[in-house]
RNA sequence: UACCCGAUGGUGUAAUUGGUAACACACAAGUUUUUGGUACUUGCAUUCCAGGUUCGAGUCCUGGUCGGGUAACCA
């Protein structure tokens, strides 16, 4: 079995030399340029500055595969890791914790370049009061509302707050004693004192302060006022030396305001770049609506499996290592666009195809009989495991008299593209056996519920030393030595393609796919798997990828269906007969009372 | 009625200083195969539009069109 990636992997054998050919997205490019002019004296240093609000998506991967990626790619290069916690109420060590981990598990690694916005606060204080002294902040003590009227609209000029033209020593004593606790909640702000008739809103007078009486994970009760992130970011990148500011898109119209503190303060300026957040189809990508999922129990936790979160995706069985190659395929880019999920399923099948050990497990069993097979025999036969690499050794695996194949592999009247086992047709058992059937047992109903067969004793391994061919192998488990699984099958979250696309009166929670967890037991897999430990990855011969789920005991395994194998099969049985069963999506749709 | 950003196949990314539009995914067809997997082969765009500069424009200029972002005491 693979190893679970629980400790950082840190194999840096897909980093390649940016400054050495090949082509290079906009940002490696901006960063190349600024080492030949010299700008930041070759020195390249990233962060990656997450909120701890919320657990990290297959969006933040892009960000810190990006960030971290630049910190190890270039020479000398590094890559910090720094909490944007500048806003108490919504933060949480949960996440603190959380973040980290999923950092880590994607492999990257902060050294001891750990940081908080928070510990910083002291400083940024003192920068604000040196703001105020240079006479480019005061103190206002409009409301929220107040505030949003003269700030103008996108048409509209904003107008100067009544308190705009205080003194500096006026501004200086309201502000220390907005510290000291003086005020009310919302009832002062410090503001910079820009142009309240900028055509960039951002520019009118932003807020650099805010009264919050809460207590902050970090800081405790030691401040009431707290920095708002304009003010806050730049300076936070400034003070670790940071030479590229990476973030995303809607940032934009804030970098005048970034470059305006810093050079009113006249500190070290980074230079911030923006690029296009990751949209996937079939996915929700918004911090807001993941926790609406995991608050109002759509989903089991924010490492649900069908989550788009890393937590959710390692649960799932996916590697850190499919996850890079994804990030890197993607490229980053600074238009919107929406990455067609196969792409992710591709990548995850390409490292997975190379890295998983083969095993056998039945979904839906179907009993077979050998009847020509001794009774009490049990046959060790040995297996190959992993095709794609020949270190990955063999196995044995027990053949019986009594068997399970899958009910997928049987038609008693198949179509004529069907290849596997019918009434008189001979198949190989992989690795076993060839096998006809020669009855078919079935209930009350119809159904069919048990084959018999005879094997050739000739063919043991697989082949048949006449030379003679069959058109399919099965898989296969034996019914006395197999050991009992649960197996839980994920389709998407939503069955939109872009479930942020709604009409007035919907909620993106309306295309939530009732069939995303479909759970599966009484399977049979390999006894083998009886030692498999969480977050193992294996793949269930012509089925998928699986992992172990962290649900599973030794007397209860459960597996995760990661991603399906590619399957011509289920594509020409598409073909032949397009809509079986009408969806039921549709009809879902029209029964539901809104 | 503003300001900022962007535009290359169905999707995503490329294209040295302007010089044959490349790669991957998806889709389709085929070869190989003890996984209907993998691997391999083949097919699939005149680069948003209109002008202009040039021997030559995806790349430069002008004007449109379309798309995204921006009016939290969120980040």
């Amino acid at each position: 079995m693979t190893t679970s990636d629980s400790k950082p992997e840190n194999d840096k054998t897909d980093t390649s030399n940016p400054e050495a050919g090949e082509s290079l997205d906009f940002v490696r490019a901006i960063i190349i340029e600024d080492n030949k002019t010299g700008k930041f004296d070759q020195r390249v240093h990233t962060r990656f500055p997450p909120e701890p609000n919320g657990y990290l998506h297959i969006g933040h991967a892009k960000s810190i595969c990006l960030n971290f990626g630049i910190g190890q790619e270039f020479p000398g290069g590094q890559c910090n890791l720094r909490f944007d916690d500048t806003n108490p109420t919504k933060e949480e060590q949960e996440y603190v914790e959380s973040i980290q981990a999923d950092v880590k598990w994607l492999g990257f690694d902060w050294e001891d370049r750990l940081y908080f916005a928070s510990d910083y606060f002291d400083q940024m204080y003192d920068y604000a009061e040196q703001l105020i002294m240079a006479g480019k902040a005061y103190v206002c003590e409009l409301n929220a509302e107040e505030t949003r009227q003269l700030r103008g609209s996108l048409f509209a000029e904003g107008q100067d707050s009544p308190h705009r033209n205080r003194s500096v020593e006026e501004n200086l004593d309201l502000f220390r004693r907005m510290r000291a606790g003086e005020f009310e909640d919302g009832s002062r702000v410090l503001r910079a004192k820009i142009d309240m008739k900028s055509p960039n809103l951002n520019m009118r007078d932003p807020i650099m302060y805010r009264i919050l009486t809460a207590r902050h994970h970090r800081t405790g009760d030691k401040w009431c006022i707290y920095p708002m992130y304009d003010w806050a970011h730049g300076l936070e990148d400034s003070m670790e030396g940071i030479t590229h500011s990476i973030c995303t898109l809607e940032f934009e119209n804030h970098r005048p305001l970034y470059d305006w503190f810093l050079d009113a303060l006249g500190i070290y300026h980074p230079q911030q770049i923006e690029f296009a957040r990751l949209n996937l189809t079939y996915t929700v990508m918004s911090k807001r609506k993941l926790l609406q999922l995991v608050t109002e129990k759509r989903v089991n936790g924010w490492d649900d499996p069908r989550m788009p979160t890393i937590s959710g995706m390692r649960r799932r069985g996916y590697s850190p290592q499919a996850i890079r190659n994804f990030c890197k395929t993607i490229s980053v880019n600074k238009f919107n666009s929406t990455i067609d999920i196969a792409l992710l399923d591709h990548c995850l099948r390409d490292d997975l195809n190379k890295t998983s050990p083969r095993v056998m497990a039945v979904l839906k069993p179907l009993k077979v009989i050998i009847d020509n097979y001794p009774d009490d025999k049990i046959d060790m036969l040995e297996a190959i495991n992993n095709p794609e690499d020949e270190s990955a050794g063999t196995r044995l695996v027990p053949f019986t008299k009594e068997m399970y194949i899958e009910q997928d592999d049987f038609m008693e009247d198949p179509p004529k593209k069907f290849f596997r086992l019918a009434p008189g047709r001979e198949v190989r058992l992989r690795y076993a056996y060839f096998v006809t059937c020669t009855d078919v047992v079935k209930d009350e109903n119809g159904q069919v519920v048990e084959l018999h067969c005879t094997y050739d004793p000739e063919t043991r391994g697989g082949n048949a030393p006449d030379g003679r061919k069959v058109k399919a192998t099965l898989h296969w488990v034996s019914a006395t030595e197999s050991v009992p699984a649960e197996v839980r099958l994920y389709d998407h979250l939503f069955t939109k393609e872009n479930p942020d696309d709604v009409g007035e009166d919907e909620d993106f929670k309306d295309s939530l796919n009732p069939d995303s967890l479909e759970v599966l037991t009484g399977c049979r897999v390999e006894p083998i798997l009886k030692d498999a430990r969480v977050e193992d990855r294996v793949q269930f011969e012509r089925l998928g990828y699986f992992c172990v789920d962290k649900d599973s005991t030794p007397e209860h395994l459960v597996f995760n269906r990661t991603v399906g194998l590619r399957d011509m099969w289920a594509k020409i049985k598409k073909a032949a007969n397009p809509n079986p069963n009408p969806n039921p999506n549709p009809n879902q749709k029209k029964n539901k009372k809104k």
